[in-house]
Parts: structure tokens; C-alpha cells; sequence
DNA sequence: ATGATTATGTGGCAACGGCAACATACTTCT
DNA sequence: AGAAGTATGTTGCCGTTGCCACATAATCAT
């Protein structure tokens, strides 16, 4: 395991080496690897492991019995999943995740910090410390999605989303995690009628795009 | 202040009397008195306290510059908000928070949590561990309220969080602390269209109302 | 390369919902 | 009690969008 590139992501951050070394082995540290589409949970069931995306991303998704997709977020490298359940440990999932490429990913136990002595490892509050972070900042995900859908029109709901990634990217220029008929249920529109409005935006001078990369237009930032 | 209210708080379980009066201090908790409909938070802004709802109740909601709002969530009595920026504590708001009723809230200095040594003071872990508790089942309130606005028809939406209210109620009669306009925001929908269709599930025995109280028939269910 | 599979775009149609204007309760205040 | 204000429901119309069917482009496998 590389305690180096672990030490760079916001859980380890402020971790020694040694210390690293030591809550991988108290958090029962695994990796594993998973299949493009492959899911890694599933909705329904319970976790007490929390995931680390080594390699790869994967989608945090909810399928309805009807077949209707409502992608909540994604989850690039060295970003973080199911931390809450796993905190939590005995709340059933609301949501799958499954990879959106071919995934390592590293799981952590992390509930047994509730029950790590704190005087003895010193790496435990910072863990604590750290985990309160990813989570809040989970927490700003989670509301981001909310402006990025509450629009009523579809282009209301394109130009929230691209905006907010121009802002996160410093750049009017940049590249979306998802294909259309994900942007379209992460959007929770239908994808034809995405299409549409895209195409209608790009004729318009709005924006323009090729595959998953976008450019939003000066004029446009409003 | 009152200890043995706060004990039975998420925030300050299985803090003893004195621990909680300690923490009180050192978090430099203030209690503010609003009345209704008074904005408490602006989004924006910056905040370095969380709040916690003594008496009343406060909605999380976003305004845009046209005047839509979007309500996020209603927090009660022994319930929390605003943790999220308290503890990152330099992330603008992106939201409002206003008072939903005459509301008395205490304030707490959650970020100085970062900074107190924790092995002289017994509560410091007690919190930072509980106040994990409170963000999880944010993500998990924030998470919900996605699934209650992601159906496509009005009706979904209203079925869908009816059924997720009926069932932490844990009955098919239950309030919701919504008035109409407020539900409509919450479910991002138009009021006069939730309207027409409440009645319409009415008529078709689906639900019956009045004002903010509600029953699902058995029948709905499914 | 060729065919098969997947991704994206287009056209048409019906319906759902947003909006405006108004009607009818129900509150609150003096 | 009466008036003013607020909450909820109703009606009608038009636009946006969901959905279906299909076209075209890109990717993948052999």
C-alpha cells in the first residue's frame, strides 16, 4: 500500500507514515479491484466499510423498480463513498455504487475509530478530525446537486450544472464526468430532450461542446 | 442553560453534566431569540457557529435572484444546522437559514473543537465523534429529500415524500411541517399545480388532507 | 475491414406543469 | 364585528418536456 499517496488525500492528511501504517492495520485496510458498470454496493444492503478511489471513479446512483436512474454524484481518485453508511454502520443504503470505469478501490472499516482508544494511537483524532471534513464536505456535494436541479427548465438546470463546474475548474473550459444520458439522470431529465436543449444552446452561442467536453461562451456567464 | 435537555441532544450524548457545561464554556455557546420568519443565516456569508434549535423550528432554503426559493429542509426542535460551515468554518453559505415559527436557537463555536486539546478535556472526542453522527444523517436527510423531487410528475414527488414521512412516523396518519408553498418549494414544483393535484389524488382516494395533516390510504400503499 | 453494439442527435406528438387571474376559505388585528 | 391579510383551491391557456421511433455517428470485437 502506498502510505505517500494516501497521505496527500483528505482523510490521511497530517497522518505520519507510521501512523498511516498503523490505521490501515486497525481499519482492516482491502483493496479491490472492479469491472467497469461492476457494482460495488447495492441499495438496501448495510456497510461498515467506506471506500477510497485508488484508480478509476465510480457513480453513486438509484435505481427505482421502474428503471428510472437518478445519479446523485461522482466520485473521481482520491475521493471518498459511503462514509456515512459506514460511520453509521447499521443504516440499510439508499443508493448503489457501481464503477463508471475499471476501479481499485480501498476499503476501511472506519466505524471501529468509534471503538480505537484515542490515548494510545495517536492517529485516531486526526482521523476524526479528517472524516468530519469529508463528510462536510459531502454535505456541500449533496446541496450542490439540489441547485443543480431545482431549475425548471432544462437549460436552467445545464447552465446551474456547467456554471458550477466552470467555478470548480477556474476555467470556462473544461471536461464533465458523465456521458449525456448520465448528465441526464444526474439532471433528472430525459435524455432526448437534453440533447435538444444542448444543441438549441449551441446555436444560440451559449456554449459549445464535443462529447464531454464543454466551453461556456462569455457572454453567457451572465 | 439547560444540561439535561442538551444531554439527550445527538450532539451531546453520553456527555456528562459537567462535560457539557465545560464544552458550553469553551464552545462559547450563545442563545438568540427569532421571530418568525426571521433570517438567521445568510447565504454568502461565512459562519463559525452551528445552531441548535431550542424552541420553534428554521427551514434551510435558497433564494434565487428571480425569487424562486428552493427549501432544502425543516429542522426541529433537538435538531442541528449549519454544522457543515461552522466546522469548515471559511466556506460561504449556500444557502439561507430562516425561522419557521418564534424559535430560540443556541449557538456553538463548533471549529474551536479543531483546536482544543482533547487529552485534557474529556469532550472533545465525545463531540467530534457526535458531531459525525449529525453530518451522517444530514447526508442521509439530504440524500432523501433527492429521491422526493426526482420523479418526473408532481404526483411522484408528493407519493414519494408522503411515503418517506408515513414511514419515520411509523403511520399512515402523520403532519408535515410544510404549508402548501412550502411543500411546493421543497418538491420544486408550482403550488397551484401541487394543489390541483392533491386534490385529484384526493378524489381518488389516494390521500385525504386538511392543512398539514395527512393520511395515506392503505389502498396507496402499493 | 465488417458487423455489432453503444452513444448521440432529430422529429413529432401528447401531456404535464408553470403561470396568471381569480375565488374562497381561514387568520389576525384593532 | 369588520377589515386586511394570508393560505388554499380553481380555471384556462401555452410552453416545455417526456416519450416513442428513428437516423447518424462513434466505438468495440473478431
Amino acid at each position: 500500500m502506498n502510505e505517500e499517496m494516501l497521505s496527500k488525500t483528505v482523510l490521511f492528511k497530517g497522518l505520519s507514515k507510521e501512523e498511516i501504517h498503523d490505521a490501515l492495520l486497525a481499519l482492516q485496510a482491502r483493496e479491490l479491484l472492479y469491472k467497469k458498470d461492476a457494482s460495488i454496493l447495492l441499495a438496501g444492503s448495510k456497510t461498515d466499510k467506506m471506500g477510497l478511489v485508488l484508480e478509476g471513479s465510480v457513480r453513486i446512483e438509484s435505481n427505482d423498480v421502474w428503471g428510472n436512474r437518478t445519479i446523485l454524484s461522482h466520485v473521481g481518485p482520491g475521493q471518498f463513498f459511503a462514509e456515512t453508511y459506514a460511520f453509521l454502520h447499521n443504516e440499510p443504503l439508499l443508493v448503489d455504487v457501481v464503477a463508471n470505469k475499471d476501479s481499485r478501490i480501498l476499503f476501511l472499516q472506519i466505524h471501529i475509530l468509534k471503538e480505537t482508544n484515542a490515548a494510545t494511537h495517536t492517529w485516531v483524532l486526526k482521523l476524526l478530525t479528517n472524516l468530519l471534513v469529508v463528510t462536510a464536505h459531502k454535505n456541500l456535494v449533496l446541496s450542490g446537486r439540489s441547485f443543480h436541479t431545482s431549475p425548471k427548465t432544462i437549460r436552467g438546470k445545464v447552465l446551474a450544472y456547467l456554471n458550477s463546474v466552470a467555478l470548480q475548474s477556474g476555467s470556462h473550459r473544461f471536461d464533465i464526468p458523465f456521458d449525456r444520458q448520465q448528465l441526464a439522470d444526474y439532471l433528472n431529465v430525459d435524455r432526448t430532450a437534453l440533447s435538444k436543449e444542448l444543441g438549441k444552446m449551441k446555436t444560440e452561442g451559449l456554449i459549445t461542446f464535443e462529447k464531454n467536453h464543454f466551453e461556456i461562451q462569455k457572454s453567457a456567464d451572465f
